[in-house]
RNA sequence: AGAGAGGUGGCAGAGUGGUCGAAUGCGACGGAUUCGAAAUCCGUUAUACCUGCAAGGGUAUCGGGGGUUCGAAUCCCCCCCUCUCUGCCA
């Protein structure tokens, strides 16, 4: 969330960014957050000062007992009673203010980065270069939802059956491939100098609300009630929650992990025209790259990041093209957003495979992920993440652009870790 | 899952109602000593909020929440977590 000294010191740049997401009620939702801070603050100051004097009395009231004095103890007594009628309503406004500040903040979306395009939905965002040759696909060539069939290497119904829609079945050599890409992608970020992580793939309340996805997104994650735990949508959620309510030593900054999970995703309402096959499913593998950076290094990271991405998807002989997103089409906590898309060459459209974000310090203000400058105070951190890669689209654009008379041709890189080069 | 023990500052570990944000040790930092270092000695050593130009002052924090009390790390209730034993189990 928004840090209460940046709206009330930037007031206008806020504003000004926060219409770039045509975020309307921007104006008095600042405005509230800056009247509530100072009641708060008001407030905060009476209650210590009744609190002071409480403690003094107690002080004094202690000394007349030890000292036998029981008479002149009663006598203060009745002024820490009358006290105590100020304190108790000071403390439960104290609670009441504290909570509507919370809750007015956590409406505000990030303030995007200067170079975000204004805009209000996908159309707007800016492509920023195309990379790679769109592959002539031979007459009578197949989506990917056909493919697969006459593979036999996914079972949408089989899923269908133990589970429910959106949860594929992967079989024989579509098994084998998706362990091939998990490997591939994990020993690439560990080449390019991120840890490893194997995270739980549950994480509880605090965890949803440090990365975000609580309390904006709520009905997307699944949640298993009986622990009140969440299934993760990304494994941004715990990785970036290893760092909650951390100092980090500033000789660890940057932090660069990297973590391969199934990510669940509840999908409600986004279901319709477009969503075949594997273009959107409830449940799917991700290998994430997670940055915590200083806040001078975290656009340089993002490049980094976005780098490393593409160069997986030229590894894998993919067309992509790498998008801005505008104002109105990036993530509520992002600051700045590309995101990745390949070309998936029998639909004939572009699947985004990759989102890369600078939350700046939207996160971790929430997570209170912090490192200790050389002079001065602990400062928040910056924090950043990027899927490399979202398998399921990477899968539908390999099978689609690369089919043969004889079968599948896989990628050069894909080879090895298959332990074979063609499906079919 | 059941029984028992326990959760205190960066770590270890005292503290069972009164001046305790908390002894002591270790670590870390600054200084003295030294040619330099070790050892030794002196000092400092959290976070958040309020107030103040600042120096400083105040409030809160001893797993989390609530309660008793003039006063709670200490007593009571609920929850979470850890350890040991038993059970179960990949």
């Amino acid at each position: 969330m928004l840090q209460v000294s940046v709206l009330k010191e930037q007031t206008e740049a806020v504003l000004a960014g926060l219409a770039k997401r045509n975020y309307k009620t921007a104006e008095a939702d600042v405005q509230a957050v800056l009247a509530l801070d100072q009641r708060r603050k008001d407030l905060q100051t009476a209650h210590d000062l009744s609190q002071a004097e409480a403690n003094e009395l107690a002080r004094q009231i202690g000394g007349l007992m030890k000292a036998g004095n029981k008479t002149e103890a009663e006598a203060l007594k009745a002024r820490t009673a009358e006290l105590k009628q100020h304190t108790k309503s000071h403390a439960e406004e104290l609670t009441q203010i504290e909570y509507a500040l919370q809750q007015t903040l956590y409406k505000l979306p990030n303030v995007p980065h200067s170079s975000v395009p204004a805009g209000v939905s996908a159309d707007d965002n800016e492509v920023v270069r195309e990379v790679g040759q769109k592959p002539e696909l031979p007459a009578g060539a197949k989506p990917h939802w056909d493919l697969i069939e006459q593979y036999d290497i996914i079972d949408f119904a089989l899923g269908n059956k133990i589970t429910g829609a959106g949860f594929p079945v992967y079989k024989g050599q579509g098994a084998r491939l998706q362990r091939a890409l998990i490997n591939f992608f994990l020993d690439e970020a560990r080449a390019a100098g991120y840890t490893e992580i194997q995270p739980p793939i549950l994480v509880n309340e605090a965890s949803g609300y440090g990365t975000g996805q609580l309390p904006d997104k709520e009905g997307q994650m699944y949640h298993a009630t009986a622990d009140d735990l969440y299934l993760i949508p990304t494994a941004e959620v715990p990785i970036t929650n290893l760092y909650r309510d951390e100092i980090v030593p500033t000789d660890r900054l940057p932090i660069r992990n990297a973590g391969y999970t199934p990510c669940f995703r509840r999908e409600a309402g986004s279901w319709g025209a477009h969503v075949r096959g594997l273009n959107r499913l409830h449940q799917f593998d991700k290998v994430e790259i997670v940055q915590i950076t200083q806040p001078e290094n975290s656009y340089e990271a993002l490049e980094g990041m976005v780098a490393h991405i593409e160069g997986l998807l030229q590894k894998l002989g993919l067309p992509y093209r790498v998008l801005r997103l505008c104002g109105g089409d990036m993530g509520f906590t992002s600051a700045l957003t590309f995101d990745l898309e390949v070309w998936s060459a029998a639909q004939q459209r572009w699947l985004e495979v990759s989102s890369a974000s600078n939350f700046e310090t939207y996160q971790a203000n929430r997570l209170k992920l912090r490192y200790r400058p050389e002079i001065g105070k602990p400062q928040l951190l910056h924090t950043l993440n990027g899927s490399a890669l979202a398998l399921p689209r990477i899968v539908a654009a390999l099978l689609e652009n690369n089919q043969h008379e004889d079968g599948i041709h896989l990628p050069e890189v894909l080879h090895s870790y298959c332990g074979f080069s063609k499906i079919g």
